[in-house]
RNA sequence: GGGCGCAUAGCUCAGCUGGUUAGAGCACUUCGUUUACACCGAAGGGGUCCAGGGUUCGAAUCCUUGUGCGCCCACCA
């Protein structure tokens, strides 16, 4: 029977059904993969989406460069798993729907309580899941579905409360009071690197101290100053070190020390700074360093506390206006600067400005040293496994990166005042505390009202998602775990190394001794035309599921692989799409074109061979051995992270070489059923990680079998002889050029036929036997003769190279013929000179090695040969 | 203040360990409905590879300085 495609690919009309194929299939498991029992694993897990928003296109291009992978390893037969998940991102998913309750119901969620509240949340983020997923789903990506698991799910929850428990039973987890980030929005502690600096435009106050004149952008934290401090070097101040002193302040009196540190910059301000030790990071260290006592005046709602007299109540910004002022009345405002710069700390979830508190707070001890990880600390061997290249980084740039974020790792702040989240497994009753899975047995114990930070549970991602702890017994991974665990490869964007790829790699150490995943690859961020970032708020933003309805998921795929490198960030557009349907039509018609020549049975492993059919022609020869290289550099690229590259190469092989020439001379030589069954085969193959849907529907087109699970072509050295073949079939391919031009600047109609005398010099052979394609191949030649060498021709077209000569009989238009000639004349002039004094130079002729000076002196014989001829071809004219 | 990246055709970018007349796609010009594809085909125009200096027989490529843009980290009261 005959195959008949559409004449264009129309992507809707397929990609769903194909996907449910896929799906049902159940090859997305690796379980169900017919493969022998030693089959390597490969395995990624999804970095899980948070469920705050459906997906952007940063999230595509993570979804087309994993699923390139696993379809890739898929086919070369290894035993892939690929996990989905969700996150549910404590903090930014209780921001999103505090907004959302507040907007339709005009209330927080103090109005509606804990539980209530969280009623909210969950519904809402079944709604958005559900969209997440849908979303997945329409980009192709084949994940194993049966394994989908979210991060507060209940065994993930188990899991979370046991890996606190376990490092509280070790010491790494400990409470204590210490100075944090506070956000009075959210009502909750953030880890220092969910804090932002914003740099913007504030007043800087020079008020009068007792003795001195110093500077400050928050006279409110006045009142909670306990010392002033000068650089110990500073010879302005060295009588005050030591001292007590008197300060008038707006409340009256109170005494402050004055201490020498060195964190104290003498250029700036007067050299001189106040010392507010529990509103100020900088204060805090110094407090410590002198033994300052610390006073608190601003509470968890960013307002003054009860000790602040009068001003108790106000936010921090009333009263500071208010302090001012008063401090203006008393004549102890020195003068303000009005525009000073300076860099405003605010919370990366809802931008306000962050106030540190001393507050009480469950951390994680980096420094601490564990009795499991060999008496080392966590942050000694996050930092061992990178420089060991226990894990790789893609680019290596980003493991420097990754080590120097490490090595200023401070301990991580896990408790949060927020209600959606893991609740801390922690209980108190009285003085007593007691960690554990379950609340203990017995009244009037209460259970930590905190959740911890959603990077805790991400952090243990890469296991807790194959079935740790219950797949972890005495030390020994049993299971899911030991199949897939460490993983192969983690693939995110770079912006998200230090929040979540270092908490993974640690939070794996200390569970299990072991690396998360052995490599990283880092993408970059897509951007929109004009190099921002796209977002909501800037609208500038593409959606993706409104790009894949109108080009298809794989122009999507394709548009988000090509012309990304690793680690870079590229810009995008709606254009680029454009050009990726273009592309994936254009494999479509080359398909249709394949099937529509070709008698073929719809059945299993359609005449699949490893067996190269015969070649009968150079053609023949030629597209096999381009096939064959093509697939050695794709399946390198592809083991190296070169998607673009992979993906390049496969793009100039399929257009550039079967469809413009080789479908071309398979019209013109005739009975190629065999050899264009092979290479569509093999194409198809070596395509479908990049562009599934329209691989596999042209596939199934002739084949009851999945293109999904076949075998990637085997990579064999290509022989020696392919280098000839190449240089002959250039060879045919630069006479047909050259014809082609020679009409065309001749102005030629493209029906009016050609006589055409060719002299091949020694290639007289090459030339006749593919002759049917010199005349054929839209050059117009009627009649043809070819000789090693012979007489010149009058009234011809010439055109000649150091290969050949070419007299085109039937179509002269003598001017433009004279002036393309002409241009060829200088043109070759200024080469020769060029090669000239190239040869001339002693030095290159020396030193340069041997066959590089040969190949010049070959080529300035060439352009001389040209040259003497063309200038003949003129003087005739 | 410390670190990193980028600068190549009008636009988006390739150019690995230095060696053809520096490439591709889009855009542009001319021609084309020869039945796979106009989401196409053929031919063509277009670049002192940011600037200065250096290494070398030879530099877009290596080193150095500078300029411009972008990012990360730290942070100034």
């Amino acid at each position: 029977m005959k195959v008949e495609l559409d004449k264009t690919y129309d992507p809707a009309k397929g990609e769903a059904g194909i996907y449910k194929k896929w799906e049902e299939s159940g090859y997305f498991n690796p379980d169900s993969l017919d493969l022998p029992s030693d089959a390597k694993s490969y395995t990624i897990i999804l970095p899980p989406p948070n469920i705050t928003a459906k997906l952007h296109l940063g999230h595509s291009a993570m979804l087309a460069i994993e699923d390139l992978i696993i379809r890739y390893k898929r086919l070369r037969g290894f035993r892939t798993l690929w996990l989905p998940g969700t996150d549910h991102a404590a903090i930014a998913t209780q921001n999103v729907v505090e907004k959302k309750i507040l907007k339709e119901q005009g209330k927080t969620r103090h109005d509606l309580g804990r539980e209530p509240f969280l009623k909210e949340v969950w519904s809402f983020l079944e709604k958005t899941q559900g969209e997440i997923l849908a979303q997945t789903r329409r980009m192709g990506a084949s994940l194993d579905w049966s394994r989908l698991a979210f991060t507060l799910d209940k065994q993930r929850q188990d899991a979370v409360k046991l890996m606190f428990k376990e490092m509280y039973d070790e010491g790494v987890v400990y409470r204590g009071e210490r100075m944090v980030n506070w956000c009075p929005r959210c009502h909750s502690t953030l880890a220092d690197d969910e804090v932002e600096h914003k740099e913007e435009k504030a007043k800087l106050y020079w008020i009068k101290y007792g003795p001195f004149v110093l500077a400050t952008s928050r006279p409110e934290t006045k009142l909670g100053d306990t010392a002033v401090a000068v650089h110990p070097d500073d010879k302005r101040y060295q009588k005050f070190i030591g001292q007590e002193l008197d300060i008038e302040g707006v409340l009256g009196v109170f005494q402050v020390k004055v201490v020498a540190d060195k964190a104290v910059e003498m250029d700036f301000g007067s050299g001189v700074i106040k010392v507010t030790p529990s509103h100020s990071f900088i204060d805090s260290e110094i407090a410590t360093r002198h033994n300052l006592p610390g006073k608190k005046i601003i509470n968890e709602e960013g307002e003054m506390m009860e000790n602040c007299g009068k001003y108790a109540g106000m936010k921090t910004a009333v009263a500071r206006d208010a302090i001012v002022k008063d401090m203006q009345d008393m004549g102890l405002i020195d003068h303000i600067d009005e525009d000073y710069i300076h860099n405003s700390a605010r919370c990366y979830r809802c931008d306000s400005i962050i106030e540190p508190l001393p507050s009480e707070q469950w951390f994680i001890g980096v420094d601490k040293k564990v009795g499991r990880l060999g008496g080392k600390s966590l942050k000694e061997r996050a930092i061992e496994v990178a420089w060991r290249d226990e894990i790789t980084f893609t680019p290596d740039r980003y493991k420097k990166r990754y080590i120097d974020w490490m090595e200023n790792l401070h301990d991580w702040c896990i408790s949060r005042q927020i209600w959606f989240g893991h609740q801390i497994p922690v209980w108190y009753k009285d003085k007593e505390i007691y960690c554990g899975l379950e609340a203990p047995e017995g009244d009037g114990w209460r259970q930590d009202a905190d959740t911890l930070d959603t990077w805790f549970s991400s952090g243990m991602w890469s296991f807790s998602t194959l079935g740790w702890p219950d797949n972890y017994v005495n030390g020994k991974k049993i299971g899911d775990l030991a199949k897939f665990h460490p993983t192969q490869v983690l693939e995110t964007g770079y912006e998200i190394i230090t929040l979540w790829v270092s908490r993974m790699i640690m939070m794996s150490l200390f569970a299990l001794d072991e690396v998360p995943f052995s490599q990283v690859y880092l993408h970059g961020m897509v951007l929109d035309k004009n190099g921002k970032k796209m977002s909501k708020s800037k609208g500038n933003g593409i959606d993706p599921l409104e790009m894949i309805e109108k080009f298809g998921a794989d122009a999507v795929r394709l548009s988000l692989l090509m012309g990304f490198t690793p680690g870079n960030d590229a810009k995008f557009s709606e254009e680029k799409i454009e050009t990726k349907r273009n592309f994936v039509n254009k494999l479509w018609n080359i398909s249709r074109f394949i099937l529509a020549t070709i008698e073929v049975e719809k059945k299993e492993n359609n005449t699949i061979t490893e067996e190269m059919p015969g070649a009968k022609t150079l053609a023949d020869q030629w597209i096999l051995s381009s096939l064959q290289s093509t697939i050695e550099v794709v399946s390198k690229n592809l083991d190296e992270f070169n998607f673009s590259v992979a993906a390049d190469a496969l793009d100039d092989f399929t257009w550039n070489k079967l469809a413009d020439w080789y479908l071309e001379i398979a019209k013109i030589e005739k009975n190629k059923e065999e050899i264009l069954m092979f290479v569509l085969r093999k194409l198809l193959i070596i395509w479908h990680p990049f562009t599934p849907f329209v691989t596999e529907r042209v596939w199934e087109s002739f084949n009851s079998n999945l293109l999904m699970v076949e075998k990637w072509p085997e990579l064999r050295e290509n022989s020696d002889k392919a280098s000839l073949i190449n240089q002959e079939f250039q060879f045919i391919q630069e006479i047909v050029i050259a014809i082609r031009n020679a009409r065309s600047n001749n102005k030629i109609e493209p029906t009016k036929k050609l006589q055409a005398v060719i002299y091949a010099h020694d290639s007289e052979k090459l030339l006749i036997d593919n002759q049917e394609i010199i005349k054929n191949i839209k050059t117009g030649i009627d009649s043809l003769e070819i000789k090693n060498a012979g007489e010149k021709v009058d009234e011809a077209i010439y055109i000649v190279s150091g290969k050949f000569e070419i007299y085109l009989l039937g179509g002269i238009d003598s001017e433009q013929e004279k002036s393309r000639l002409v241009k060829e004349h200088a043109n070759l002039e200024k080469l020769i000179n060029l090669q000239i004094a190239k040869l001339a130079n002693e030095e290159f002729v020396g030193r340069a090695p041997a066959n590089i000076v040969q190949a010049e002196k070959d080529k300035l014989e060439n352009y001389q040969k040209e040259f003497v001829k063309i200038k003949q071809a003129i003087i005739e004219l």
